[in-house]
DNA sequence: GCCGTTTTCGGCCCGACTGTTTTCAGTCG
C-alpha cells in the first residue's frame, strides 16, 4: 500500500506550493492527500483499474502525478519544487503558530531553514526585527519550538476520552453552563485524536473560560478569548473549549464535530440550497433568517439529508446515503448482549473467573465467555489442560452462583505457524467458545494459517485479525479479501477487538467484512474488570465507523439464539 | 488543481483569536 506515502509527498508538496505563494492549488493538494489517507482500497489496485478519478479530489493532473509516482518513484513537480525551496522548509510549517507567510518571510530575510536555525535566531532577538513579527511573536515560537519537540501526536481515544470526560464533569458543576458536550474527532470516536474539542451553551462565558484555563491538569495555555480558549494538557494534548449561545448549539455540535470533508460537502449542499451554513446555524442567504440550528437533526433535515450519525461523518458515502434514505441503523452499546473475550488471573488477567462474572453481571450482559490464552503463550501462563479443567470447575460454581448470566467456557487458542490449533480437537470440542489468534509468528503471510484455522470445525472466531496495535506494531501481512471470504463460507466469525490500541478489525476493515458478507463479534478481551467496564465502548465505537447495523454483529443475540448459531 | 440540479469558467467554508497594526493579516480548526 502506497496510499500514505504519495499522501505524505501531496502535503508536502501543498506546504511548498503555499510557501511559494500559489493560491488555490494546495488546498487542492490536500483534499487528494486527505481522500489518499481515508481510501482502504490499495492505490495501486485503483490505478491499474482506471479508477483513480473516482478518488475525491483527484482529478487529471493530480491523477497522472500518481500514476508518474507508482511507475517511477518520483514525482518530477516535486523535484523541481524542491530545487527552488529546501525540503526541511516544511518542518518549520509544523512549529505551531508558523504558517506559510511567516516561513516565507524567515527563510527569504533569514535564510531560516531549519528549527534549530529558527531556535537560535529567536534566541538572539533576531525576529523582531522583521515586518510583521514583534515581541510576542518571537515569544510564540520560542514556545512553539517546545511543543513541536516534545512531538504533538494524536493520541490513542481510549487514552484520551477519560482526561476529556473528567474535564466535562467538573465544567457541568458550573452554574453558568447549560448544555455541554463532546465533538471532534473524538465524538466521531476515531481511534486517536489530535485533540479535545469541548462545547458549551451559556450566557455567561466569561466564568466558565476562567475555569477551564485554571484547571489544575492545564500546562499552558495557548489561547483565552471570550468565548474560545485552547490550553495543553499535562498528558500532553491539546484541549479547547467554546461556548456558544444556545439556539447554535446544534449548528456548533455539527460543525466541530467534522470531519472536515464532512463538513465541506455539507456547506456545498447548503449553498446550493441558497443557504449558509456555520456553526451558528443555517440561514437563508438573501434573507439572513435562520433555518435551522438549535439541534443537529434540523440542520441535517433542512438539508434534505435523514440523521447522519457522527461515526460515519468521514465523507465516505455517508453523503449520499443520507440523501437517498438508506443509511444504515447502527448498532449500539445497549444492543450488545454478551461479551466473547477476556482473561483471568488462570492466564495474564488481573481478576479472577468470579471477579469477571459478577462485574458482567453487574453490567446486564446475559452470556459472557471465559477465555484465557492457550499453553503456547507462555509469557502470559497460557492454560495447559489440567489448568483448563480446574478453571472450568471455577466457571460452574461461578455459574451457580450467578444464575442471571450464562457463563461459557472459552479459550484464546494460539494459530501456530502451519495453522494448526494449540489444543487438540478433543479438548476444543469441549469448549463453548473457540477464539483462533495469531500471536506468535508474525513476520511472513499469515494468509495460509489462518484459513486453515478457520477450517476447523471447533473454531468459533477469529481474534484481532491483523494483529495491529496502535504505535506498537503494524499489521501483520494478511490478505483480508481472503479470509472474509473464508470465514462467510465456513460461517466463522470475525471479532472488532475493543482494546483502544487494537480495534481491530478497523473501522474500513469492518465495512469491507460486511460487504464480504461476514458475521462479526464485538469484545472486550478484557484483562480486568475495568476493562470489561469500558473497552465495549471503543469495540463499538469502531463497528459504527464501519457502518455496521445489529444483524451484523452475533453478539447482539439473545442468549437462545446466540447458543443455537454457535453451536455445531 | 478540482468541480458543476446556477457554471466548462470562476468559484473554492467561515469565523475566533492574536499580534501588530491604526484597520488588518496570519494562523487555526
Amino acid at each position: 500500500m502506497k496510499n500514505l506515502e504519495i499522501a505524505k509527498l501531496f502535503y508536502e508538496m501543498a506546504d511548498l506550493l503555499e510557501m511559494k505563494g500559489v493560491d488555490w492549488k494546495p488546498a487542492a493538494f490536500r483534499r487528494a492527500a486527505r481522500s489518499l489517507e481515508a481510501l482502504s482500497e490499495d492505490i495501486e489496485t485503483v490505478a491499474q483499474k482506471n479508477r483513480l478519478h473516482e478518488i475525491p479530489g483527484v482529478g487529471d493532473r493530480l491523477a497522472s502525478k500518481i500514476i508518474e509516482y507508482l511507475a517511477t518513484g518520483k514525482i518530477d513537480e516535486r523535484e523541481k519544487l524542491l530545487k527552488s525551496v529546501p525540503k526541511e522548509i516544511t518542518q518549520l510549517m509544523q512549529v505551531p503558530g508558523l504558517g506559510p507567510k511567516k516561513v516565507k518571510v524567515l527563510f527569504q530575510k533569514l535564510g531560516i531553514h531549519s528549527v534549530e536555525q529558527l531556535q537560535q535566531a529567536a534566541k538572539e532577538h533576531k525576529l523582531v526585527k522583521l515586518a510583521g513579527f514583534g515581541e510576542k511573536t518571537e515569544q510564540n515560537i520560542l514556545r512553539g519550538i517546545t511543543l513541536f519537540k516534545t512531538g504533538q501526536e494524536r493520541m490513542l481515544l481510549g487514552r484520551a476520552h477519560p482526561l476529556a470526560q473528567s474535564i466535562v464533569e467538573r465544567l457541568q458543576k458550573r452554574r453558568e453552563v447549560k448544555q455541554i458536550a463532546i465533538a471532534g474527532s473524538m465524538r466521531r470516536m476515531s481511534q486517536a485524536v489530535g485533540d479535545i474539542d469541548i462545547l458549551v451553551t451559556s450566557n455567561k462565558p466569561g466564568p466558565i473560560m476562567d475555569t477551564f484555563t485554571t484547571l489544575p491538569e492545564v500546562k499552558a495555555v495557548l489561547a483565552k478569548g471570550s468565548t474560545k480558549s485552547t490550553v495543553i494538557l499535562n498528558a500532553g494534548i491539546q484541549a479547547d473549549v467554546r461556548v456558544i449561545p444556545e439556539e447554535s448549539f446544534g449548528a456548533a455540535l455539527q460543525y466541530f464535530t467534522g470531519s472536515k470533508d464532512h463538513n465541506i460537502a455539507l456547506r456545498n449542499i447548503a449553498i446550493r440550497k441558497g443557504y449558509k451554513l456555520s456553526e451558528y446555524g443555517l440561514f437563508d442567504k438573501k434573507t439572513g433568517r435562520t433555518v435551522a440550528g438549535s439541534t443537529e437533526e434540523g440542520v441535517y433535515k433542512k438539508l434534505g439529508l435523514s440523521y447522519v450519525e457522527p461515526e460515519m461523518r468521514e465523507n465516505r458515502g455517508e453523503i449520499e446515503h443520507a440523501q437517498r434514505r438508506k443509511l444504515p441503523c447502527l448498532v449500539t452499546k445497549a444492543d450488545i448482549k454478551g461479551d466473547l473475550h477476556m482473561h483471568t488471573t488462570y492466564s495474564d488477567g488481573e481478576h479472577s473467573v468470579r471477579e469477571m462474572v459478577t462485574a458482567a453481571a453487574a453490567l446486564g450482559y446475559e452470556y459472557i465467555a471465559i477465555t484465557d490464552h492457550s499453553p503456547l503463550q507462555r509469557i502470559a501462563h497460557g492454560v495447559e489442560e489440567a489448568r483448563l479443567r480446574k478453571q472450568w470447575k471455577e466457571i460452574d460454581k461461578a455459574q451457580e452462583e450467578f444464575p442471571q448470566i450464562r457463563v461459557l467456557k472459552g479459550s484464546e487458542v494460539d494459530v501456530k505457524a502451519d495453522g494448526s490449533l494449540d489444543y487438540p480437537d478433543r479438548i476444543l470440542k469441549e469448549l463453548d467458545v473457540v477464539i483462533a489468534s495469531v500471536h506468535l509468528g508474525q513476520s511472513h503471510d499469515n494468509t495460509d494459517r489462518i484459513l486453515r484455522a478457520l477450517d476447523n470445525r471447533y473454531v468459533t472466531l477469529l481474534g484481532h485479525p491483523t494483529g495491529k496495535r496502535y504505535g506498537l506494531r503494524e499489521s501483520y501481512q494478511v490478505d483480508l479479501l481472503r479470509v472474509y471470504n473464508a470465514a462467510h463460507d465456513a460461517g466463522k466469525f470475525l471479532e472488532v477487538d475493543g482494546q483502544p490500541e487494537r480495534t481491530d478489525l478497523s473501522d474500513t476493515a469492518v465495512r469491507e467484512a460486511i460487504d464480504a458478507g461476514v458475521k462479526l463479534t464485538i469484545d472486550t478481551d478484557a484483562h480486568s474488570v475495568e476493562q470489561l467496564q469500558r473497552y465495549m465502548y471503543y469495540g463499538v465505537g469502531t463497528a459504527r465507523r464501519g457502518w455496521a447495523t445489529t444483524t451484523d454483529i452475533v453478539n447482539t443475540l439473545p442468549l437462545k439464539k446466540f447458543e443455537k448459531i454457535i453451536a455445531r
